[in-house]
DNA sequence: GGAAAAAGTTGATCTAGGTCAAGAAACGCG
DNA sequence: CGCGTTTCTTGACCTAGATCAACTTTTTCC
């Protein structure tokens, strides 16, 4: 439904009023970022915010606008993509409970990416001069923003490495073993992305995600669907070669 | 002169002493990170700072080690690169003044990237762990540091975007026009890159960056040596479109 | 449940960019 | 200054991955 536009939305849900918040305050107040804050500043932060829900494929931010939320996502799943000269990519897939376009909030400057919603969405609004006025009186708050921005920062640096240092088929196969170890390690596991957009963002075409699964099958990769079994563990690590430097998305 | 360790480095020149830490003072209390933040703060971490000299092409951080030092570059320049399998590409170029591999202090993890001098550098060491104590004692400082942060997120993310939406020639021509407006605007500038570095850095080969320069003739691009000039600029802005939110290095 | 739409796959072809090799130019150093 | 090393360039060739088109499978939605 790309007619539906995001003010329309806002009209249509109306500000978050403070029973919804309330039963989502538990939620949030566990994030990172909110966990060690003084209980007086985070209501601070809370009396200003909108809850919503978002329909599927919903353009939240558009690139260029300026920042004037930071967006908290307490369930669903939102893309963060970019575009130039007609050209589209995904530049990360957002899961919850997390917080995006920190950065842009932090800085008062214009979205570098754009977001919209995969899934029905809920998401929590705190206008950006809020959280910067709370940064600068609560340095638990401050402690962690920065800790979630620097986390955010060797991601992005991370993805890069992946880029610049491997092929496409050394990215999937890669992408796999992280997917396998976040879904608890075992020999089967699934994939939560749709596969162009997870070609997208491993920086491909759909038509060739489909030829790198299959290049990979000499290496005990079977992909039926978004079912994915990993019949020989060693074997596609010695392909792979993955490193805590570019894949442990925890460091 | 690989066979000069950074181990030798500092015993030869030594533990930056007083003077000389005095006379760097004013240089590094300017830079944006230090620049708000109280005096007393300023000292205690100047207490325990390192000011050295380094030849060219000491590696003065390997990626994977832990992170005991923010380094501060007073004069010179360094190269960030990473390496994968065998593969190294340059992240990025450090010039003076700035801070280097702050994420990583800020988190205390390991380092995600590599560095080596490209000239003979000046190069002041902040212990990490002095730059965590001051940032929760100095909100100003915090605040600094929470920004420069993000000015280095945002970097990274324009050059994901300029990597996987533009093809080479595309980013060779953008360089080229940052590199015009940092040089001042002028049809004349000059790189201050060597090639095979920038090569690696917009992630091509040296041959393909060659031939990239090349394809740019017919939009009034001419390269010799490290002189460009840009003899018709609507030409080549038409071809290279860039974009503030890929291009502007300030926001 | 079934038609329409979207996602995924496959094959044929093309092309951007990598690799290899050799020569030219620039640089560093005794 | 001149010799040796490194960087840069050019040409020939190759390959990873894109594009295009046809087809199959899955999903969506009335």
């Amino acid at each position: 439904m790309p007619g539906l536009s995001l003010d329309k939305c806002q009209l249509q849900l109306g500000r978050g009023n403070y029973t919804m918040l309330e039963s989502e305050n538990g939620r949030i107040r566990s994030l990172d970022v909110f966990a060690g804050m003084d209980d007086a500043h985070f209501d601070r932060l809370m009396r200003g915010a909108y809850v919503q829900n978002f329909p599927p494929m919903i353009e939240l931010i558009t690139e260029g606008d300026p920042s004037d939320f930071l967006h908290i996502l307490v369930s669903g799943s939102v893309e963060l993509f970019s575009t130039w000269n007609g050209r589209e990519t995904t530049m990360s897939t957002v899961w919850p409970a997390s917080s995006f376009i920190l950065a842009a909030t932090v800085k008062d400057a214009p979205y570098l990416m754009s977001a919209r919603t995969l899934e029905k969405s809920r998401i929590v609004l705190l206008p950006s001069s809020d959280v910067r006025e709370v940064f600068d009186s609560d340095p638990c708050f401050a402690r962690a923003i920065v800790s979630e921005l620097a986390q955010c920062y060797r991601s992005v640096v991370k993805n890069t490495k992946d880029l610049k240092l491997r092929t496409s088929v050394e990215r999937l196969a890669n992408y796999l073993l992280r997917q396998q170890r976040r879904d608890g390690g075992g020999p089967e596991f699934i994939l939560h992305t749709e596969k162009r957009r997870l070609a997208s963002a491993l920086g491909m075409t759909p038509e060739n995600m489909s030829r790198a699964i299959k290049s990979l099958k000499p290496y005990g990769v079977g992909v039926t669907g978004n079912k994915v079994s990993i019949k020989d563990q060693d074997d596609l690590e010695r392909f792979a070669k993955p490193s805590p430097l570019i894949d442990d998305f925890r460091t």
